[in-house]
DNA sequence: GATGAATGAGACTTCATTCAT
DNA sequence: AATGAATGAAGTCTCATTCAT
């Protein structure tokens, strides 16, 4: 009814695949499902026609339809988690990390927006699935981990203030998913650009707090 | 699978109510079946259980479960915020008021663990659904108002520091869902003590900007 | 979805009346519905919204809504069929009451549009359910009795050829609703008057046949 | 209630057939369902069980019940409609062509009575569904055609008199569909045989015209 | 490895009927 | 007499999964 996913069948058919290529077809599709049109819409068909193979074909490489969505969850998340965290630990001060960190995850990049709206169907879920929940704190200790290193890196080269490298990360995270949640859901008002500077100034209070 | 609604049969049968009445049973059944087992278990039959009553008897009062859901949805949220709203405007300093607003909103008071809950269900929906959308938005606008106008009070008493009353409340609001939302999904070690700090913080901020 | 039944409902409300004559107003707007959407979709509630009362009021009067459903059928084709015989029994020539009886049934009148309507439903249940064989069957004897009793005068009085009157009766029945089901069903081409110009071409040839 | 399908499930669990076949299968199953409990009593149920699949293999290969329907109509009385003509256009004098429709009509033949049951029902409904009155009209046009070919041939032949092909092609059709009429719906004694010779002797009429 | 016909469980919804008021 | 809330049976349809090919 909402949304309908585009279906991208490649013309060339009856591609015999090995697997792992296989899985990772259909659990990149599964995410772009999710992401169109919501989990909840994301039928087992949905994703074989979004890939271009038959249902029985899904099933046979993933004979839960659960696993292959929790699976394609953590896939994604991890994926997109990973490519942020190693892009931040290069270089720069630690403002200029966690600045990078933050304008990595605003949602007017795509990849960025795709992530959010895949950890949105996390959150609802995680309260009634354990296994998801589990998933989902795993990924969130990394990322909230990216942010507690670098300003505890801040701290240490006393860039930053003197403050608690954990607590400092859970309000920024806090601020970050909160505000980026407003983004997403709000059909209107709240300006990107808005977000984006309320959080840059939150980590100028870093610096500011020291001198 | 995950979660079971508890059964609250009435024993007694077919007992009558006018559908005012009738209704109201449903709703609340309906929202506290979203609470217990999220919304995408709550059918059509689990709600009819949990209020005692045939599945024709819910069709009866609701030709549409989907509008039944999006209208306990609408309810349960609007009584909330009002509640909270209503109990926030009487009385004491603008930091005050805001400390109220923030504590009763804190997941460890049982109305608002329900009412979180509830909203998570409203965020991974209103990505695809425009009526949950607006829905949502409405009363989110609300819920910001409260802060906006709270601190445009202590900003024209000369309490608060001259902030912009607006963007202050997008911050305040965006902090109070992001650190919420941790505490709903983590299965972990965030206390609500920590959130509460943290929010606490942020509101003596604005006073402390004052001196 | 096809047709949808134009509620008639009389806005003085709760009127109370003896079960005689609500059982007409029932079965009168019974046979509206039928007549209008189709059997398959006279449903109690669309009669009882067609005669403004309550559904519980319909089954009060008629426990059975089949047995309501035959009962309009037999009460409307009586009435329709009663009509017609009474005003043909009166005047004139064997001839002339002939043709009267059969413009009288042709449906560009509306009674007798409606009637041909009532009498498709008839035709296609009677088949499976004998009590509305037997019905129907009751009714048309009386109809081609009528055009049997009047050949029968016609040719008792030499007005017509020693025809046998039950055989003639049967053909010129048998052409009647063969033609007039072109009328109802086809959408297009077959006009009226064509239809009439051959009914009564067929009576007269009862008369040509003498001289 | 009134009739009862004969189960003919073949004992052979999960037999497996392309779709041509199996949709043929079912097609030929709803056909003999609405022959003989009617089309009001055929359900999805009723069908699968008459061909031994489960409702859900039903559902498969065809998705909605109404087209099945329609085209379980659409399909049988095209075949009895082309059988016939197939097998009238080949050989004889126009008169003993037109015959041979008739009698070929007659429903004493199974396969003519079965089709009779199909069209009553198409006629019942024609009225309220435009895209069963077209493909009525579509199959009656052949049918109308078939006789008004065969006159015309005959006049021009000299075999009939010099008549108005079409005018004379609806009337016989008429006078076929309302006799036919009374045998299917009569639990009375109209007998086949004079309804056959009722038939035949208005065919004998276009020739005894001509001498 | 891949397919798709087949299936049963369960979803929502319609509806004639019952019965307390 | 009249009402309408309540119900259970039955309707169509969706879907994850199975399994013969």
């Amino acid at each position: 009814m909402i949304g309908r996913v585009s279906e991208q069948v490649v013309p060339g058919k009856r591609r015999r695949h090995p697997p792992t290529v296989r899985r990772v077809m259909v659990l990149e599709a599964a995410r772009d499902c999710i992401v169109e049109v919501g989990m909840a819409q994301t039928t087992a068909r949905v994703i074989a026609a979004r890939c271009g193979i038959a249902v029985g074909t899904l099933t046979y490489h993933f004979p839960s339809l659960d696993e292959l969505l929790v699976e394609a969850l953590r896939q994604s998340s991890h994926d997109f988690t990973d490519q942020v965290l190693a892009q931040v630990r290069e270089q720069g001060s630690a403002e200029e990390r966690l600045l990078v960190l933050i304008d990595t995850a605003m949602p007017d990049r795509p990849a960025a927006a795709r992530n959010w709206r895949l950890w949105l169907e996390y959150w609802a879920r995680a309260i009634h699935h354990p296994e998801i929940a589990g998933l989902h704190n795993e990924r969130y200790d990394a990322w909230r981990g990216a942010f507690a290193e670098t300003i505890a890196a801040g701290v240490a080269s006393g860039e930053f203030a003197a403050v608690d490298a954990a607590s400092e990360a859970r309000r920024l995270v806090g601020l970050l998913d909160g505000l980026c949640l407003q983004l997403l859901v709000g059909d209107t008002a709240v300006p990107v650009e808005a977000v984006r500077e309320l959080l840059h100034e939150a980590v100028r209070l870093l610096r500011a707090a020291r001198s």
